[in-house]
RNA sequence: GCGCCUGUAGCUCAGUGGAUUAGAGCACCUGACUACGGAUCAGGGUGUCGGGAGUUCGAAUCUCUCCAGGCGCGCCA
């Protein structure tokens, strides 16, 4: 309904324009005009309001409902209002009412039904003869040699889901797995793998990735305690970086072994990513350095080189610094993500020409990259009409209330986490098979435990405000009632039951008119015709839980339209109507459950 | 100490400056199956929106301040 309502706000906004040049007011028309139409805040109001009067009638001292009479009379001379709406009312102090007429109504359910999108439009920028903007989705990223926790479970969630909104969008959507794979701990790394394996470095393709977890705490320990090993795992780092054959393949082959764990994470979640670790910027650090000395940016401090931030101080209340080379001039974190922001921006062939950077990390990073955010700034890095965002999200907690931990107080590795989430939903399905009497193949009974487990550990954590911590709990995500995967599936169940027992023809090429009369049936044609103004809001505060609210809004309008209007039942005309709505409904949920990465089920 | 974030019903949380009544779900109680999958639906009631002040015609929402909690704070990422 996007279209409507941005054609409603042109003509209130010609009316407001022609209100405020009469009242010689012309100066405030930029500021009335922001937000001058809303969804309204209740159903029973209509479709949208305008709140506009109460603001005039402090500007033209003047009683707000006068006003409001004033400004409908106007509108109502309008023909393309009177076109779209059914009437426009005042209402307490002022407000107007804005109500569609049922016409204009079922002919946007019809245009949805033909669009594939279901009613999304692609972004302007999409336009021939020019690629669509880029917009690069830095997520997940783990690091090499150590297991994916929860940590990175909301980070490659939320990240992938941003990413499938902005490619329904229409935009070029660069997904970046900015891993973790430099750094001094590869100094270490290598030193104990040097010692342990005594330089073969040929044997070490046997060492599976719960050994390598191992390997980087025993090394971590000696780098801790033994000063000859940190000297050694010093001097390893700078053969690395110098890029010494030896160094270098056994780095490689750390990489690989973590390589290949990650992938097998990300085909159980259904995630495609691009991995271009921090490695990829190595070549580009030096001009990092070169560039921010030559614009007169850095500092050095201490023997570190810095750039010092404005509004940020530390602990003495002196100005915080970025350092962005360190004392023994290595470079660190916040080199290699401005060396990235660069890059990302840069036109081809030597950069991404990206137009919006998205960074999906947990909130303890809003510091770091709020510093690096404004140094890129400074150093002018990010070009006009481009943007950065970061993109922070709460920690995973337990039902304590306290960090998600085992039992034994270690982190939870992921790959237990989803295998327990599919397993309960496994244990759940039998027993309703048994209470049921129902047999099915053992084909199902692993795909549907597949889907529901996984759907509800990425359900429960979308479903969340992002900003706040997160309680983790089984029993809530994989009930079959309240805002969960689970409900959300078996909506649409339902719907595939109407679909098989359905033995009308399909008459849709056959141009029918729709008739509705049924409040739920009206409720449902309202919610369905709100999905494309949900995702846009997405698009610009990326907040993908809103698509869950709506989602489960729009089963449970769906279900009382179920329970309370018969379809099958009902005489051809009226059934065909109301299976169109039905067709209706399942895009909009196959589609939003896609783009929340969450696979969907005929029966379950 | 400083910075960022959070504080809304018993619990878990939505809430995009606007309408006498601030919304869901869970839990609890009562109804509705000859049905298109009852994993559903209908009804039932709770709130000093952490406290205080300010801006405004109007504040859960914006500003300030205080309180509580979380996270971070110089060469790890």
């Amino acid at each position: 309904m996007l279209i409507i309502f941005q054609e409603l706000t042109k003509n209130f906004e010609q009316s407001l324009l022609a209100s405020l040049i009469k009242n010689d007011k012309k100066e405030e028309f930029e500021d009335l005009r922001k937000n001058l139409i809303t969804q309204s805040s209740k159903e029973e109001f209509g479709d949208y309001q305008c709140n506009i009067c109460l603001v005039l009638s402090k500007i033209y001292k003047k009683n707000p409902r006068d006003i409001a009479s004033d400004f409908i009379k106007k509108l109502n001379k309008n023909k393309r209002i009177l076109d779209l709406c059914k009437d426009l009312e005042i209402a307490g102090p002022g407000f107007i009412n804005i109500k569609l007429k049922d016409e204009i109504l079922i002919k946007e359910i019809k245009l949805n039904i033909k669009c594939p999108r279901a009613g999304v439009p692609l972004s302007s920028n999409n336009v021939k003869d020019r690629l669509p903007d880029k917009v690069v989705v830095d997520f997940s990223s783990p690091n090499i040699a150590k297991e994916m926790h929860v940590g990175h479970l909301r980070s490659t969630i939320i990240g992938d889901s941003i990413s499938r909104i902005f490619e329904l969008r229409g935009y070029q959507v660069l997904r970046i797995n900015h891993i973790g794979d430099w750094g001094t701990q590869f100094g270490m790394l290598i030193t104990q793998l040097k010692d342990l394996y005594a330089n073969n470095l040929k044997e070490i393709d046997q060492i599976k990735i719960s050994d390598l977890v191992e390997f980087y705490k025993s090394s971590k320990k000696r780098f801790d305690n033994e000063s000859e090993f940190q000297e050694r795992s010093r001097e390893e780092v700078v053969k690395l970086q110098s890029g010494n054959t030896e160094s270098t393949a056994a780095w490689n082959l750390l990489c690989n072994q973590s390589r290949k764990e990650f992938d097998e994470i990300y085909k159980s979640l259904n995630i495609k990513i691009k991995e271009r670790g921090e490695s990829f910027y190595n070549p580009f650090l030096k001009s990092v350095i070169e560039e921010l000395d030559y614009k007169n940016l850095l500092v050095e401090d201490q023997g570190a080189k810095c750039v010092f931030l404005d509004g940020m101080t530390n602990k003495e209340g002196k100005p915080l610094p970025l350092i962005i080379q360190k004392k023994d001039g290595g470079f660190n974190y916040a080199t290699t993500d401005l060396a990235a922001i660069k890059y990302r921006f840069n036109k081809a062939p030597d950069g991404d020409d990206a137009s919006r950077i998205i960074y999906v990390t947990d909130h303890g990073q809003s510091n770091h990259f709020a510093g690096v955010f404004q140094v890129a700034k400074k150093a002018n890095w990010i070009p006009e009409n481009c943007q950065v965002d970061h993109v922070p999200f709460g920690l995973v907690q337990g039902i304590d209330g306290k960090k998600l931990k085992t039992r034994e107080g270690d982190t939870i590795r992921l790959k237990d986490l989803l295998f327990e989430a599919v397993r309960r939903a496994k244990e759940d399905l039998l027993e309703r098979l048994k209470n049921e009497n129902r047999y099915e193949t053992e084909k199902f009974i692993l795909n549907t435990s597949r889907v529901i487990g996984i759907g509800a550990v990425k359900y429960a954590d979308l479903s969340q405000n992002r900003i706040t911590n997160y309680q983790f709990s089984f029993d809530k995500m994989l009930s079959l009632n309240g805002n969960t995967a689970p409900y959300l599936l078996y909506t649409l169940v339902r719907i595939s039951g109407i679909n098989r027992k359905n033995d009308l023809i399909d008459e849709s090429k056959h141009s029918i008119s729709l008739n509705y009369e049924h409040e739920c049936e009206w409720r449902l044609i309202r919610k369905l015709l709100k999905f494309d103004e949900v995702i846009i809001s997405i698009e610009k505060d990326l907040m993908p839980n809103r698509l869950c609210n709506y989602l489960f809004e729009l089963c449970q309008t769906y279900n009382r339209f179920y329970d309370q209007v018969p379809i099958l039942k009902e005489e051809k005309y009226k059934k065909i109507s109301r299976l169109k709505l039905c067709d209706l409904t399942e895009k909009t949920l196959k589609l939003s459950l896609e783009l929340l990465g969450i696979e969907t089920l005929e029966r379950m």
